[in-house]
DNA sequence: AGCACGCCGACT
DNA sequence: GTCGGCGTGCTC
């Protein structure tokens, strides 16, 4: 089989454009793994193509050292997807291809080792197990299980599609949109918008859906925005639709996470439920993919390569000819628009699934009020009613901690963070306090008098979660209050068990942030406070009030789910403004009308495209002289032609951990002008920023700015 | 991004 | 004398 020395045309993961020549006795399929050196190190990196002659002296290139060929080559499809993120996001192929691989598949210890006989494929198959099916086994199951799903070529269940009567009845809305959304899967291909409240059963949509999907021999991918919502999804559907489930998110450990994706991508699962990660998974037989919460910005990536990993479901199912359904209460104002111009299907359930009234929603002036350590009267004397009732209430509060800042007394000391522009904040921690950056993570003691002017008495200002939670058993003395938040949930499994006790009764009042507003179904739950919403409000960011809508809509749609008479509290300084006069009528519609008039107006997104330009240096003057510098660069190119090129500026939040930072935004009408810009300028910036810049990057679609 | 090499300060 | 600081430059 050896022959004459080809080329081979590698993706390695590093920040560098293009791609890297290895020479090899015989031609690799593209989509290979291949272990190569580069420089002085070993890596895995991936074959994109092959070359009858290097496209660099052949005195530079090296000989592959290992072809990796435990896995048949990636799918043509899945190296389509790669590559049109590549190119969209501006980054090298390299930087997609092997991120989004199980990471024992692109660690060339995980070939090369000792103990890495025969590679973590074969150790993967050898114990097709894994923790997770251990565990599985011991937990009781509601439904069928089918033992032997974990190992290739176990029977399949297959659910019979005549069966529609499994599950609970349908409501009028729930079949209409059900009938259309088995339009699309008939029609085979397009984009549906399922747009229902909270609790107007989507994910009974979605499971019947999927049910179809599986009966026709197709896989069904179902992303969610976090790992916190996969354990729930992940039951109903086992319950539902079998056993025939893989569940990929990066929690997992390494072997888990390899042997999910081995049987999705072998077609051992039928059903892939996952975080935006997922998204890259090879499936042989798709059929169907579901985005739920689709306005969810944990879709997006924050770092490295950043993706929408819901911008790119739509183009993977268009590119595969398979519908994608987003399903949403508060669709992103980007997707409501594709459905208001019908590039998108939309389809609505305006009511709750069990006739339960949406709760009451109230807006509690607080420029008036006289408020108790930030409640309003109205706030505690609906806690106190609830509580006598036997009813669960929930306090909002998105501000973790025990108070933002510490200031004192007597002059003008604040809990600055030494590292960063920005307070630190106070924490009980056991039975102390400390003060802790949420920036960088830097934490040091309290001190005990005023480190400038010596007065001891200095104070938290302001509240978070623990002081909340500290106030409010001291007031209800008798009630059991919880606190969920990231503090509290930071050991691994004790976010179940605090959700545990929340689902099973055992606290009166919840405490939490935005962590409690997201999928969980509390039986009891008639009563949601807001606290200190306005916070939102201020922020410079042009998607801030949809973000607030679309939390608020989140946190009241906890109330009252199995029984009517619920409440919701908000406490605000500002009860006139849209966002809340929206929310008070539950009407989406008419926010997501005022907010696009608004978008249109200013020539915002979802009416123009964005891309940031960041810059990172010790001072920002270096940044700020560097976005300058490409500013008049890219202004002088003929591709600047219909693009508005902004000033640049620092961010808020200026320094972290010692770094500056500033930002250039860049903004067109048409996505191509944008793109034929940024195509042209990207490449010489490394130049320009040799120097003082310590770091610069290109950002596509910001969500935030 | 790693990981080298390279050329100047405080340690046994 | 050398251990090690992080500036500069390269990786098929």
């Amino acid at each position: 089989m050896a022959g004459e020395t080809v080329y081979l045309a590698v993706a390695l993961d590093v920040p560098l454009p293009g791609l890297f020549d290895y020479s090899h006795d015989r031609p690799v399929a593209p989509g290979v793994r291949v272990r190569v050196t580069f420089g002085r190190r070993a890596m895995v990196g991936m074959v994109w193509a092959v070359r009858e002659a290097p496209g660099v002296s052949a005195d530079r290139v090296r000989p592959i050292d290992a072809v990796l060929d435990d896995l048949p080559p990636m799918p043509a499809d899945w190296l389509r997807l790669a590559e049109f993120a590549a190119h969209y996001y501006h980054r090298p192929l390299g930087e997609v291809l092997l991120p989004v691989l199980p990471p024992s598949l692109r660690k060339p210890a995980a070939y090369t080792g000792a103990r890495s006989a025969g590679g973590p494929v074969c150790r993967a198959d050898r114990r097709p197990g894994g923790a997770r099916a251990r565990k599985r086994k011991d937990a009781a199951q509601a439904g069928p299980v089918d033992p032997a799903a974990g190992a290739a070529g176990a029977a399949r269940l297959v659910p019979d599609p005549a069966r529609d009567d499994e599950g609970p009845v349908l409501t009028d809305a729930q079949v209409r949109a059900l009938a259309g959304l088995r339009d699309l899967l008939a029609a085979g291909t397009g984009v549906a918008l399922l747009h229902g409240v909270t609790g107007s059963g989507k994910t009974e949509l979605y499971l019947r859906l999927a049910r179809d999907v599986l009966a026709a021999g197709r896989q069904v991918l179902l992303l969610v925005p976090e790992i916190n919502l996969t354990p729930q999804l992940e039951q109903s559907v086992r319950a539902r639709l079998g056993d025939r489930l893989a569940v990929i998110h990066s929690r997992l450990s390494e072997g888990d996470r390899l042997r999910a994706w081995l049987r999705a991508s072998r077609g051992q699962a039928d059903i892939l439920l996952g975080t935006r990660l997922a998204l890259f998974t090879p499936l042989p037989r798709p059929g169907l993919i579901v985005v739920d919460e689709e306005h969810d910005a944990s879709y997006k990536q924050q770092d490295g390569l950043r993706y929408s990993a819901r911008d790119l479901a739509v183009w993977r199912g268009h590119d595969l000819g398979i519908p994608v359904v987003l399903g949403s209460a508060t669709p992103s104002l980007e997707t409501w628009r594709h459905a208001q111009e019908g590039d998108y299907r939309l389809l609505s359930l305006p009511e709750r699934a069990q006739a339960q009234p949406l709760p009451e929603i109230r807006l509690v002036d607080t420029r008036r009020a006289r408020l108790e350590q930030g409640f309003t009267p109205q706030l505690l004397d609906a806690l106190e009613s609830r509580l006598t009732q036997g009813g669960q209430s929930l306090v909002f509060i998105n501000r973790r901690g025990y108070a933002p800042v510490l200031r004192c007394a007597s002059c003008a000391w604040v809990s600055q963070c030494r590292r960063c522009t920005a307070h630190m904040v106070l924490h009980r921690l056991g039975g102390r306090h400390v003060l802790q950056c949420h920036h960088c993570g830097d934490a040091m003691p309290v001190p005990r008098a005023c480190p400038d002017c010596g007065d001891p008495d200095i104070q938290p200002m302001g509240r978070g979660t623990q002081r909340v939670e500290e106030f409010l058993a001291e007031r209800f003395p008798g009630a059991r209050v919880l606190r969920i938040d990231a503090d509290a949930t930071r050991l691994k499994g004790s976010a179940e068990a605090l959700f545990a006790r929340a689902h099973a009764g055992e606290a009166d009042i919840l405490v939490g942030t935005q962590m409690v507003s997201k999928g969980h179904d509390f039986a009891r739950l008639g009563l949601v406070g807001v606290l200190n919403a306005d916070a939102m409000l201020f922020s410079q960011d042009f998607r801030a009030p949809e973000r607030l809508f679309a939390q608020l809509m989140q946190v009241a749609g906890r109330a009252g789910r199995r029984q009517g008479g619920a409440q919701v509290i908000v406490q605000t300084d500002y009860p006139e403004q849209t966002v809340y006069q929206a929310l008070l009528r539950h009407d989406y519609e008419r926010f997501a009308a005022h907010a696009l008039e608004e978008r249109r107006d200013l020539g915002l997104p979802p009416f123009s495209s964005q891309a940031l330009l960041t810059a990172q240096a010790v001072r920002v003057r270096d940044a700020l002289d560097f976005l300058e510098a490409a500013r008049a660069r890219a202004g002088a190119l003929p591709e600047a032609a219909g693009v508005r090129i902004h000033d640049p500026v620092p961010l808020r939040i200026v320094r972290v951990a010692r770094v500056e930072r500033a930002q250039l935004l860049f903004e067109s009408d048409g996505r191509g002008a944008l793109h034929r810009l940024l195509r042209a300028l990207l490449p010489g910036l490394d130049e320009l920023a040799r120097g003082a810049v310590q770091h610069w990057g290109i950002e596509i679609d910001p969500q935030e700015i």
